[in-house]
DNA sequence: TATCGGGGCTTAAACGGTTAAGGCACTAAG
DNA sequence: CTTAGTGCCTTAACCGTTTAAGCCCCGATA
């Protein structure tokens, strides 16, 4: 049999209350009470049982992170990983623990998220990779319990954090067409994901600004296979395209691969850049130009902001959309094209 | 409020007791008694608190995957993935949640670990890539809670479940040796991990029992990077080297791309062999010949293992120590050496 | 001296379930 | 007509905490 509280107030020679009162607020009880009450906690080994804390305190000290991704993307691309990183941290300094619920996983998913949040094993739900029109987040809401999500999110009354991805991938066609590019192709996501279409339409206004045409496009799904595809698509259709820009850094392996395949070199035949910076970038041959986003850091603040909330308990929060800045990275799949250069 | 047992036992005009019965050893109640009770529950959409339930049945019904990796690894090898896939099928399938423990995002990983042991958070645990000499076991252990290995463990009265990495290591290097090779490098993985040497061993014992000799090694970490350096050291020493097997796909990787660049067609000047058997090794241009490890199977195994001690509870279960076996599969990176393809 | 205030502890009632034991009504057997 | 047995339900104790309320004692105040 475990540790409990009648055990150490034995020892202690006090009720269980004052054991109580010590370890949750201590100044009521006197210094001397106080100080043989640590003593038998120390010397037993106590530790209050969280079932018993949590059924009386309604409160489990438990955060689900939930990935309702169809897709086998999350588990092939490094995302997930990084993100877990940031959340982990947070998390386990503030004292929580992580419950983990993947969709690919469960045969009936939307019963077994609703089973987690209806038996109360956990305080609050950080949502990630939702496709668009999920009705996982219909879900969560009808739980009735806190929740953020980490990604692109139009619901006004949400808390949501996300990359500027219109923003980044605007970068990214800026930097090519800055290099000297006319000839611009583009490799998308999993459009059924709002990211890849928020990246798309970055690119698309980068070009549609300078004139140039946006319509050397081929629609990916985020694995490097589709940015294979993609490039012999786009450099076979033979309209002199320079560069390639990608929704993903793993897309724009794809393309490198291919690119090289078919005799191109990169950058001097062809540009390309990317977007994540995931570490698999800075460890090929040619070092990926891309558009970093911290993930990690994403997974940071979306826990800070669930937990800030979880702490107040009863008062509101007003809903927040964070939005968190990308930035270029410049490194070698990316340079002026040969003609430029030539001059 | 929520909804609790006793708004289902006066809405079906029973005690809560009955309730209780219904829904769990319903044989006990009668048939009429019965559906108007489950009648109540769903009308209500009732679900028992997982907490109160915990509390007496002195169960949580969930399970902790303990990753207590110091190193960067497990978050750039797709391998973590792959097994929160088959480990996250079955504690889905058997109704329990899953309680992420990841050290590197934790600055007292140890403490945390045996906090959540002893307030009792999880039922049991499974130990995935523990490096060697890890005080991580002992304190799991101490913890008197059931708990499965994944990977190489020596303790005799200990569950675990582990693939046949020798033996695995050996066919690969008997593959190469089978096409003709004779001079044959190895890039280790990271040697802190037992998975490491014995891959290193099975791979010494081919070679050694051919008469060749297995003294050209790089020791590398598991990393893309340390492959390239692999590659570079091993081409460059300059014996001749025909083939390069690796201690994992993500090695291989880098071989592959550093043997290019250094003008070495793949695998007509070189031959090289991977492990693991990852998705991304089926992407790259050359595909890769490696050993399929069922990364996903064990966790699925592993999980398995420890749900079916948890429904015993008293019951003692005979500690086993499951191998699973390896499989070559032979694709596009290794071939016959070319002196040996030009006779 | 009686009253009051307050510090410092304990008592006991929750929290939301489970389950052993008991009670009640009815039938079958002696 | 009692007794025993049985089916079906309820009562109440319990799991391990927290916390409101109460009690006791002591010193200060009137």
């Amino acid at each position: 049999m475990r540790i409990t509280i009648s055990d150490v107030a034995a020892l202690a020679k006090v009720s269980t209350a004052t054991v109580s009162y010590v370890l949750n607020d201590s100044n009521r009880v006197s210094k001397k009470t106080r100080e043989r009450v640590l003593w038998a906690v120390e010397e037993l080994g106590y530790q209050p049982n969280a079932l018993a804390q949590g059924l009386v305190k309604d409160q489990t000290r438990n955060i689900a992170l939930v990935i309702p991704d169809t897709a086998e993307s999350v588990f092939s691309d490094p995302f997930f990983p990084e993100l877990l990183k940031g959340i982990g941290t947070l998390v386990a300094r503030e004292g929580y623990f992580l419950l983990l619920s993947l969709m690919s996983a469960a045969e009936d998913f939307s019963s077994i998220l609703s089973t987690m949040i209806s038996q109360r094993r956990v305080d609050g739900v950080i949502l990630a990779s939702t496709p668009r029109d999920s009705e996982v987040v219909t879900q969560v809401r009808h739980g009735k319990l806190p929740f953020t999500i980490i990604g692109p999110c139009f619901l006004s009354d949400v808390h949501s954090i996300d990359i500027d991805n219109e923003e980044g991938a605007y970068r990214a066609a800026k930097h090519l067409i800055e290099l000297g590019h006319r000839q611009i192709g583009y490799v998308t996501g999993d459009m059924r994901f709002d990211y890849a279409v928020q990246r798309y339409r970055g690119f698309q206004r980068a070009l549609e600004q300078e004139g140039l045409s946006s319509s050397h496009v081929y629609m990916g799904d985020a694995t490097p296979l589709s940015g294979q595809r993609g490039a012999k698509y786009l450099i076979e259709s033979d309209q002199g395209i320079t560069a390639i820009a990608c929704a993903s850094d793993m897309v724009a392996y794809g393309v490198m691969t291919t690119a090289r395949d078919l005799g191109y070199r990169v950058p001097a035949d062809l540009s390309v850049i990317g977007f994540d910076d995931i570490s698999l970038a800075q460890q090929s041959e040619v070092k990926l130009t891309t558009i970093r986003q911290p993930i990690s850091r994403l997974g940071y603040l979306a826990s800070e902001n669930l937990i800030a909330r979880l702490k107040q308990r009863n008062k509101k929060i007003e809903p927040t959309r964070q939005i968190i800045e990308t930035e270029l990275v410049v490194r070698d799949s990316t340079a002026p094209p040969s003609n430029v250069r030539g001059d």
